[in-house]
DNA sequence: AATATATACATAATATTATTATGCATAATA
DNA sequence: TATTATGCATAATAATATTATGTATATATT
């Protein structure tokens, strides 16, 4: 998703905080929602999407619920108790990462 | 390195960086310097590492110097100046990569 | 009415990136 | 003398994502 290695491994911190902020969300409003946010720079691809959710739901983060839209069916996705959990301690993990290549790129950002 | 998923992807710019302030350094340093910065944290395991500085070299990012230090040898490696742009390049994709983490994470860096 | 685009899910083949395990060898330390 | 540190390298495997493909309904455009 974007044309950067970087994003490579922040695919489940992602859908988990935007999850945790919408109660329920399916797979294409959550596409839909990264994009907004960050102003069509961030694309999900389908094939990364899909598995990952299936995953979050193999590992209890997540619980699914089967709406349908006129004929149209919807798999709604909404963090279990656990989910939550696993969403504050990836996001811990991003602020450690954040900080350890900050001061790894920024020599002002060293430890003394 | 690290048992966070969010450090895959990151390595190129890490040790481009670490290239980009020495002059010259062998694969060995860069792994303790690295640990050095970021205070243990970060450990670069050589499967990953040499890999790495193969491809570097493969794209004409680096030059490579091969020096015996007693019995033994090492080989220093040193940013091209295509190495010197893909570098600033790298860089300038990891501040777009926590901007936009920043915005998805924190409601508060979001665009109105 | 026909066609294209958007919505909505899913998976297979392939690529990228890294871990873990292993191998070889020299130098320093307990 | 045995362990740890230094120094390079690669193979097997795992994790993560891209690209391509498949299926199907809904909406907008020509």
């Amino acid at each position: 998703m974007k044309n950067s290695s970087l994003y490579k491994g922040s695919l489940t911190t992602i859908i988990l905080k935007l999850l945790n902020e919408h109660d329920k969300m399916y797979g294409y409003q959550i596409t839909q929602r990264a994009e907004e946010i960050t102003q069509g720079e961030l694309i999900i691809t389908e094939g990364a999407l899909y598995p990952c959710l299936h995953k979050l739901k193999a590992k209890g983060f997540v619980d699914v619920e089967v709406l349908m839209i006129g004929n149209r069916k919807r798999k709604y996705y909404k963090l279990t108790e656990e989910g939550t959990r696993e969403t504050v301690k990836k996001l811990a993990e991003l602020e450690d990462y954040i900080t350890i290549m900050r001061a790894l790129v920024n020599p002002k950002f060293r430890p003394e």
